[in-house]
DNA sequence: AATAGTGCAAGAGCACCGCTCTCATTTCTC
DNA sequence: GAGAAATGAGAGCGGTGCTCTTGCACTATT
């Protein structure tokens, strides 16, 4: 018989296939559980079996190797993340995109000090010999469509042109396939200005995270909140980029 | 009798504190080779036992443990880093601060991608439990400074005066004692700035660096450029803003 | 409904890791 | 020269990821 501990004292039957269901994310939950105390490179898949009262062999019916458990792990992060994102700039009116950007940077933000030690797995060192799959791309450009499509709408709300010396500059950089569906209707100069802010927000977010900052930076709210504010000045039509404010 | 392999035929006779520090290097150097291979994660001391010749619980007589062989690698790497940054900027007449920014950023980047797992180590995600130890932040401000003392110089040279908007927006963000020294004379909202370059900068490399580039920029170099450009904008003086160019 | 097949947990075991301890030897210091 | 200090070797502890075999419970098929 095949049963199922939901925690409570009662014991269910359940099938083969929701039984697997549930020991993927039994696992996944307690390898959070456990990454969230000790990081990811101290995440082992022993210690996880242990919490569970399995042994570690049982694991490996799940994931083959712990590379492939950490792999399921960013992809949830990732969509969290995005998730998280989405909704704080949703929160905020299309038609105050600086306010909008402000959100989702701080959302980010606020995600990433609470959820450190992901956090690092996403944005910190690769694993070495680690090369994420395929799948995991999607989820990872979810964050920084949310960013891509504030900026997106922000310009086709404003009748704004592009810097014709930018527009000159900085032409081919991109790879042509990526940001085109993402950004329809912005200027290449812009989109490319996109991809700085989008790197400017989390650099800034890992420098403060990774302990950079010890030191040099005393207030790291409003340190952030400029950072986005500049950055907003950047990508966003000159119309919207004279008003000003947090 | 204390001898030494020097790699040619012949031993040397030396005295106990010359073997030593010998020893600590031979140790740093073969650490350093495996790192390059392996990566930081990678590292074990018995390996580096292994390719010394030497049985691994000797290597504790030199490093406790093996956070303290890290940190010995990692203040090198600050070290060689910021040098190799100080000697690319020397190389631009103080003149000419837009360039002198330009010879810097990019040497950090080369630097960085010549020695991936070096720069990992120093940038990418913190190791859990580590707590760098006081004597590594003064090898860790070096790069800052590099990029600090260009902006210093060309305020110095220059008449213009900060924009009083940022001046009241920028106020009391930093901590006073550090960047104070450095930077003498250069107006507070600026100082506040060449932080969000520092790190500007540096998120750029390392995104580049940790694969998120991957399917966007296509043109890593000139996006690169671009980006130090913009960077220098924000905190060079106006009337080197006039001036734009690789 | 009996049987053949499949998924699963357990356990032993391999090679590796960081680190500790003991011991003999060599060098330094007084 | 005697005692103290530094050093390398070696064995060993508890931990890791991962593999393989074994027996059992469930599933699909005839």
């Amino acid at each position: 018989m095949l049963t199922c501990d939901t925690g409570r004292m009662s014991e269910v039957r359940v099938t083969r296939a929701e039984a697997r269901l549930r020991q993927i994310d039994r696992i996944k939950s307690t390898s959070r559980r456990l990454m969230a105390e000790k990081g990811a490179p101290g995440l082992s898949l022993r210690e996880v079996a242990r919490e569970m009262g399995v042994v570690s062999s049982a694991l490996y019916r799940y994931f083959p190797t712990r590379d492939d458990l950490l792999t399921a792990l960013i992809v949830d992060a990732y969509n969290d993340l995005g998730e998280f994102a989405e909704r704080a700039a949703l929160r905020v009116p299309r038609e105050e995109p600086r306010r909008r950007l402000h959100a989702a940077a701080s959302a980010i933000r606020k995600w990433a000090k609470s959820n450190p030690n992901e956090y690092a797995l996403l944005y910190g060192s690769p694993v070495p010999g680690y090369e994420a799959p395929q799948f995991t791309v999607e989820p990872a450009a979810r964050v920084a469509l949310v960013l891509g499509s504030i900026v997106a709408d922000a310009w086709q709300q404003s009748n704004s042109e592009a810097n014709d010396d930018d527009e000159s500059t900085m032409k081919g950089l991109l790879e042509t396939r990526n940001l085109d569906g993402a950004m329809p209707g912005v200027p290449e100069s812009v989109r490319t200005l996109s991809l700085m802010v989008w790197s400017q927000i989390f650099g800034c977010i890992s420098f403060e995270l990774f302990g950079h900052y010890k030191g040099s930076v005393r207030n790291a709210n409003r340190f952030f909140g400029i950072v986005v504010d500049e950055a907003a000045n950047l990508v966003l039509p000159p119309s919207e980029s004279l008003r000003r404010g947090v």
